[in-house]
DNA sequence: GCTAAAACCTAACGAATTGTAACAAGGCGC
DNA sequence: GCGCCTTGTTACAATTCGTTAGGTTTTAGC
């Protein structure tokens, strides 16, 4: 695996930049940001596995940030806060962040921490051969695809990559260069195409509406977002 | 969903019997021990989704415990300790903890905690974020947006991006310079049409009368303000 | 009030990006 | 060989979205 991506979001540079020097030690790849808007900015092109957020920002309401990471983006959310109060760290929990650390903070607990949370995302997504998502059922051990009603559509080696890729992830922007990588493309000029059309089978194999998507999303210019509940067997 | 299972291993029985009362309060069912001998017994026929652990024990090195839980059970392991050094708790984490928390605590933490663990433990358990105002609903995860007689119309990304930024920050003045910020376009000449058509298209779309827009007013000079109630979901 | 300049709106165009039908190359079983 | 399936490639259609070019509205100066 690549270095997990882990961005910084906190207005005190001081602190930014001692946690992007610990973070990198670490080996993680860091993204840091003063503002939340800029850091929503980079989140249309970069898809970060840990996000460090400071409660505090002076142009965004910080928790209203964290629930949409945590839902929308499926990130690992950890709030860093200056706020001791245990009202604060429980609503904070409440709403999606996976950790609170309270600020001032020691650089080797954060980087514990950070670790901690990956271990367990990394756990979850078991060898498991089948897939259930919206009404679907993916055999990979079979190459069948199952509906709700018991019907069975085989699906190719080539389409199973991008289903696999996408159910590992869902509810995540998954970049074209990422695809490229993970599936093996050379990055020539011709396999963009290619990969339209991996995406454009497997749309129609999932009957899906081509003007409505339901289940696979294209973000113009950035990639594409799986959007289903998904549960390992 | 049953109630899930949190085991409680901790030598002071005041602490049990607190924090069985809380989390049974909270929705869980609850074992408590006082030994770990006692504990590793029942382990032969209960599987806990969570366990709390106190790491000084007098019949056992409570690391090795943990580490034990974690790798072989799979199990979500807190460590719950009266010692409060850094490096305790680095360890603590490194050996496969998922939370460390200091005596004493607050039940309500504890409880919030314990929620984030499982929270994350289940594969994809939320549903997507939405925004309600004046009647319509804005549904990011899949770019649509409904009116109040659930009637869809999808908006793009761009799109999407200035309403998002609209619906963060409603009732407040946005300057152009913010948007430019925020929506990742370089400070150029022609970037302020962009803007503008962004927002033309976006007015349509949310049906608004040009000549007196009820949500995004403009602010001549100044910038753009969004008058909608908003509340996330 | 009037006029001019600045700011803003939006229809229309076009470049970049993405979707997909159709074709072609290769593999496999017969 | 032939037929069938898989999968990349090509070509063109469709969509997105910035840019241009006027038109409209607002403000400032008089």
């Amino acid at each position: 695996m690549t270095r997990p991506l882990v961005t910084i979001l906190d207005d005190e540079p001081a602190i930014r930049t001692m946690l992007v020097d610990v973070l990198e030690d670490a080996g993680f790849d860091t993204l840091s940001f003063g503002r939340a808007r800029a850091f929503e900015a980079a989140l249309a092109t970069h898809t970060p596995d840990v996000c460090l957020v400071d409660l505090s920002l002076p142009d965004t309401d910080g928790l209203t940030l964290v629930h949409r990471l945590a839902l929308e983006q499926g990130a690992i959310v950890i709030i860093i806060s200056g706020r001791s109060e245990v009202q604060d760290r429980v609503t904070g929990l409440e709403l999606g962040a996976d950790d609170y650390i309270i600020k001032p903070f020691e650089p080797a607990e954060v980087v514990a921490r950070i670790r901690a949370r990956l271990r367990s995302a990394r756990a979850t997504p078991q060898t498991g051969s089948t897939a259930q998502f919206n009404g679907w059922t993916a055999h990979f051990d079979r190459y069948v695809l199952e509906d709700d009603a018991g019907a069975e559509t085989p699906f190719s080696h080539a389409e199973g990559e991008v289903l696999r890729l996408f159910l590992d992830s869902p509810k995540r922007l998954i970049s074209r260069a990422q695809m490229q990588e993970s599936l093996g493309g050379a990055a020539s000029e011709s396999f963009d195409r290619a990969m339209d059309v991996r995406i454009s089978r497997l749309r129609t194999k999932l009957r899906e509406d081509p003007k409505n998507p339901q289940l696979i999303k294209t973000i113009y210019g950035a990639g594409y977002i799986f959007l289903g509940d998904v549960t390992w067997r």
